[in-house]
DNA sequence: GTATTTTGTTGATTATTGTCAATGAATATT
DNA sequence: AATATTCATTGACAATAATCAACAAAATAC
């Protein structure tokens, strides 16, 4: 029977983030019976910019990026999540559109949240809207460390600080290195994807990183550290 | 007895933001009791980027900018705010640091309201807490837009946008024109003062806009949008 | 297994943007 | 009023980064 009901939903998805800590076991269930889980292959979109929003999701497995679509078809890549993240959007509160279009870049299970539940939760729960203040402005955070990264640095110190952001903070329980192709590595740095693969060879030739089609080995962080310091 | 009181805080500010709107009486009074109005000249700093947060501050009197200190004593500006605004940072319910530089640019009062007592409201009124999030949530939309503003424009683009943000939604309801000086409106666009000059100097020479000193006024806000658009 | 499409790579060229230096104008200081 | 000091301007130049075109390699479709 349990494993029946595992099939609707991601089973404990929501008490693996800090930020779900403080629903009661009432609000927890309000979420679990409404909630339901969907499998993407590469390349789905999950959420698409401009589009209601009508959920959020957690990423329970795979991985994702979450990017802005601008001008002339470039796209400028936010963040990457891996489980177990919460993917939510400006739009919470304010005109409930989607701002952001997420996809998946793996297979990926996403378990999706309604925001009216979610908005009911918030309502009843103070700890729990505190929780999504501190989660909202941490992210806010992170906005501002990008902005200083991508207005403010050249393309060497915008690829090591790709480099050494996917390392840290998205892959970070990895052995060895993570995968990711050159035109998201560009995306990320919002560079084009011709100068992204030539400063990422010159990296290679120091001896930095390696490089086996799409697979990426930080060899020197302290060397990539004071690359994306300076520029 | 009552201008005595307005000397300590500023009166009603808080009651001309909407994000205020929710607290009961006796909210009200517990920030009315600790907060204290300041009045700062132009040059001077209100927050310092680095160090602890434990205010915030509601602009009543003047312009204030709020930006980024990032590499090379290059500054990014977030936002101008004029009265009535809010400047509060991504520090609060995280690691209650500034993360941002808040200046006076002309002779400007600022109200102090304690962290502290904010954080208390917040527990007991979700629906102040929700009015913040909802307030949060606007800040990262237009920072959304400042991304690809930023990263996926020219120059020209840049500062048309600049000039259309500081016209439609910092000096909105002026009369004619507004001033900014050459410094700050490139730390606006991410571009060196002197591009800045040579960008306003085209858009002078178009009659796009009139310049007089630091007083610019827009002349043709239609051609400068598609300008914005285009790049 | 071959054809087709996508993705990656490289060099040449152009476009964009920053830096440096010199100078003028405006403002503040003594 | 004379002197600093900051801010604005301009031109020349260098550095940075995008575009274009051609091609190679890998993945996918048929």
């Amino acid at each position: 029977m349990k494993d029946l009901m595992n099939i609707k939903h991601c089973g404990e998805c929501i008490s693996n983030l800090p930020i779900f800590r403080s629903l009661t076991e009432e609000q927890s269930e309000m979420i679990n019976t409404t909630r339901c889980r969907v499998r993407y292959r590469p390349g789905e979109t999950i959420f698409k910019q401009g589009t209601a929003m009508t959920h959020i999701i957690i990423v329970t497995e795979g991985l994702v990026k979450v990017y802005l679509e601008g001008i002339n078809d470039r796209n400028l890549i936010l963040r990457f999540a891996r489980p177990v993240a919460m993917i939510g959007g400006p739009g919470f509160f304010t005109d409930y559109k989607n701002h952001v279009t997420t996809m998946a870049i793996e297979e990926t299970s996403a378990c999706f949240i309604d925001v009216n539940t979610l908005k009911e939760i918030i309502e009843q729960n103070q700890n729990f809207a505190i929780a999504l203040l501190k989660w909202v402005n941490s992210h806010t955070l992170s906005t501002y460390t990008k902005f200083i990264e991508l207005t403010q640095k050249g393309m060497h110190g915008r690829i090591a600080g790709a480099l050494l952001y996917l390392h840290k903070e998205v892959f970070f329980d990895m052995e060895g290195g993570f995968r990711i192709n050159r035109q998201d590595l560009a995306d990320l740095t919002a560079m084009s994807k011709e100068s992204g693969i030539r400063i990422l060879k010159e990296l290679k030739d120091e001896n930095l990183i390696s490089v086996v089609g799409n697979y990426i080995v930080l060899n020197d962080i302290d060397r990539l550290e004071k690359i994306s310091m300076k520029g």
